[in-house]
DNA sequence: CATGAAACATAGCCTTGGCAATACATGATG
DNA sequence: CATCATGTATTGCCAAGGCTATGTTTCATG
């Protein structure tokens, strides 16, 4: 939204409160467009981890989509540079890829670790936290911390 | 994914952790689908009760959106029973779009007040609050609450 | 009461992220 | 070494949610 419609959303009626919603909802947008794409990297991560490889196949199941949807997806974040492919080989992480995958995870643990130390159970804490981590601020991710560490264990 | 699916993927190799992660995501996927929804209905109460009428073009510079936006889901709202719409004549809310808005206000709110409670800025709180609130089950909801009523002003 | 600005309707286009169906490649196994 | 299950690639379809461009209604105002 450019300044002039503002301005003249504002000389044409009171202001409105919920108008200054408009950042939260751009933000929320944009989050979106990169939470499927940080999951899937994040779950790369995870998978070459702990199975030493990551096929399609494997990501589709534990996403719960099916493999060309995978493929299409994994397409994208080789276009972003994140992954790179060898065709019937499995998908590695970039440096580019393996950057976001830690950042990601490290979100998602803090976010799942403070819902749990809230008193979420483990089931609802896992559910919530993935889609939580993609719309927390640092400013919040840092609190977060903040309340872990000052009730430890 | 059938139960046949999750043995054949378990007698196969050896099941992960990121296995279970499935629920989460379809989860995450499904709040996804009506989150815009609930923004909606959620703005257009705020409107009503503020400005006594819902215009698409308030709720278009509300949401950072364009007009046709802005009708292409309110055709949607309505399919869902949720909104009535008069031809230029403004945009209002049925018995279950009022219901929908607000439990979802209520959500909205608690999570911006937890928030806050937390040591997190107004405006950080405001934009993560409305990317959070689509994401959190009734058990976290009630921890939220339970963590208010424990830190009173 | 004519008219022009603002609100609304509508059509066409694009991208994302799902799906099913089908064809091809790989590798274990008889 | 032939075969077949499994993994991968590819194609075509769909709905959602954006956009621009353009036509139509309303309504305040001269």
């Amino acid at each position: 939204m450019t300044n002039k419609d503002v301005d003249s959303a504002r000389r044409g009626k009171p202001a409105t409160p919920a108008e200054f919603q408009v950042e939260a909802f751009q933000k929320c947008r944009e989050a979106r467009r990169t939470e499927l794409m940080e999951d899937y990297v994040e779950l790369i991560d995870d998978l070459i981890a702990q199975a030493g490889e990551a096929r399609q196949t494997d990501i589709a199941r534990c996403l719960g989509v099916t493999q060309p949807t995978v493929a299409k997806m994994l397409k994208r974040l080789g276009d972003e540079r994140l992954v790179t492919q060898r065709p019937y080989r499995g998908v590695f992480l970039t440096e580019d890829g393996k950057r976001l995958a830690s950042t990601s995870r490290r979100r998602h643990e803090i976010v799942e670790a403070f819902l749990r130390k809230l008193g979420v159970g483990p089931e609802a804490a896992r559910n919530d936290a993935e889609g939580i981590e993609h719309h927390v601020s640092v400013e919040t991710l840092t609190a977060f911390e903040h309340f872990l560490r000052k009730n430890p264990d």
